[in-house]
DNA sequence: AGGTTGACGGTTG
DNA sequence: GCAACCGCCAACC
């Protein structure tokens, strides 16, 4: 196994919980790797990446990351709405936003 | 050893 | 909104 920051940020992707959604950089800052948002999409992308909930992770900007039309993005829209994560146009709710708390801090400290 | 590539993010106009 | 830049830097040629 090659990299080595993959598996700490496949752990903290694996704390989002249904139905909420974070984006690449906070993934990345829980991780314990602050200003590598971009290294986060690579280890979602590694074939070795363990069953995630890749589709609860979105940019910032509460978009999808994937281009919008294709099979990617269609695929995380409908995953995050079976969840119940309500999207208006590209635009994720604001209110789906995971907000860690001190108990997620503390597993990441631990891990 | 050096250049390119991103499932990004923020700033600016 | 949107688009153009720029900083980022491990991975991977």
């Amino acid at each position: 196994m090659s990299s080595r920051y993959y598996p700490q940020i496949w752990q903290t992707v694996l704390q989002i919980p249904p139905g909420k959604v974070a984006s690449y950089g906070q993934i990345a800052d829980l991780a314990g790797l602050p200003g590598r948002a971009r290294l986060v999409g690579k280890a979602l992308s590694d074939p070795m990446a363990p069953t995630l909930p890749w589709h609860r992770v979105v940019r910032s900007d509460l978009h999808i990351a994937f281009a919008k039309g294709s099979s990617e993005e269609q695929e995380q829209r409908t995953l995050l709405v079976m969840e119940g994560v309500a999207i208006q146009g590209q635009r994720i709710e604001k209110n789906a936003r995971w907000q860690p708390q001190l108990a997620d801090m503390l597993f990441q400290l631990t891990y």
